[in-house]
DNA sequence: TGTACATCAGTGAACGCGCGTTCACTGATGTAC
DNA sequence: TGTACATCAGTGAACGCGCGTTCACTGATGTAC
């Protein structure tokens, strides 16, 4: 594993290397949750001794900030595209669950960890997730205030609806990790297609109810 | 600590440790999670020698599947205190944020509990938790098909809105065992009622709507 | 271009530690007569 | 009520194992001249 076929630089060599355990660390942490992944078990997935772990990470918690960030990265990604056909308030409901299923299954490891580990037990990598979430709700509110109808709202409700959405996102993005068949995933979409009708109908009906008294 | 004040007969006794497990567990669980929990650590935390935990549990897994059972009975005892409020929809909402609120702090180990290894690494654990939320999903579904509005909808429509409530449920949950301070929750409680209120209205509207066309 | 030295990713032995689990046991509690 | 025996919650020694971490090292890659 040293010479690993001669290739690159040893800066490129080592780059691979980390990648190789951010990869492996994904990967295990599915069984065990990160707080099981024991440093001993990447390093010998990797191909690696335990001791040149060091050389890239002072830490398994270290590991799962850095992979928070991947993670995050990867969800945005995914948001720039979605925010491309945004033009009204019904494209974007038509498109985004969709969207989300489609992106659950090509990054299915980051979404895992990313849904996993917001609730578990190493305190920094917990904390971070909750963090970029929290990022992540701001943003959607600041997009949500240049549709037509929201951009009236008052910025607690659209905060309050920011939440909501990504709230459900969570909660749609576990139920198609969870769902055991395609047909029980294409339930799960046609749900979170209906709920998310309810959130804006809802929403809009509101609106125009306190609006009136 | 074997005899520990004489007091009881051996059942009561035994009843007593195996109490002062699941209690040690709740609470050393809330640091490291379940899947980091020590037999070790619980015994000695609990005062006992690490070979007697055997003779209440066969493994941590065990231990948590009790866990479970308690925690979901501890929440469907709130439940059921919550339903004698059920007059109309609008009362549900005045009473259902509150008695989450206060539930969440009287039984905080409990929910801290469930909501944590409902993602985590011990899978009978993990599963269980799933099942319960489900079967308390479909609770829910029959006690608003008893409400006025809902009455008439679809089961589909049902379940959507049951699922919708349930998770918001569950992120509230979060967002208050979350909560820094006094102040946070209570914005957050805020935030929960409106958003209940979206939910309802919304519902209501998309009712209409397809009644309509 | 060739040489001498510096860098540093990965090695391998060694350590002490907490872990789950086994086993034979103890002695208070419970029961049959 | 008194005695003899059974039950069984909790004990304590011992085991092998994987863990994180230390340390001095190797040898290919990189750099200065």
């Amino acid at each position: 594993m040293v010479t690993d076929g001669g290739l690159g630089s040893r800066q490129e060599r080592k780059e691979r290397t980390r990648a190789a355990i951010l990869d492996a660390a994904l990967r295990l942490s599915e069984d065990t949750g990160l707080a099981g992944l024991s440093l001993r078990a990447v390093a010998k997935e990797v191909g690696i001794v335990p001791t040149a772990f060091y050389r890239h990470f002072a830490s398994i918690e270290e590991l799962g900030l850095a992979l928070v960030d991947a993670s995050f990265a990867s969800l945005r990604q995914m948001m720039r595209e979605q925010r491309r056909t945004w033009v009204d308030i019904d494209a974007v409901i038509e498109s985004s669950v969709d969207v989300l299923a489609r992106n659950v299954h090509d990054r299915r490891a980051y979404f895992l960890f990313m849904f996993r580990e917001r609730m578990s037990g190493i305190t920094s990598v917990r904390d971070a997730i909750r963090h970029e979430l929290e990022l992540f709700e701001r943003e959607l509110a600041t997009d949500l205030a240049r549709l037509p109808g929201p951009a009236s709202w008052s910025s607690e409700d659209l905060h309050a609806f920011a939440n909501l959405i990504v709230g459900l996102m969570v909660n749609t993005t576990e139920a198609i990790l969870t769902a055991p068949r395609p047909e029980a995933e294409r339930a799960v979409i046609a749900t979170a297609e209906k709920q998310i009708r309810f959130l804006v109908v809802g929403a809009a009906s509101w609106r125009g109810q306190t609006e009136l008294s």
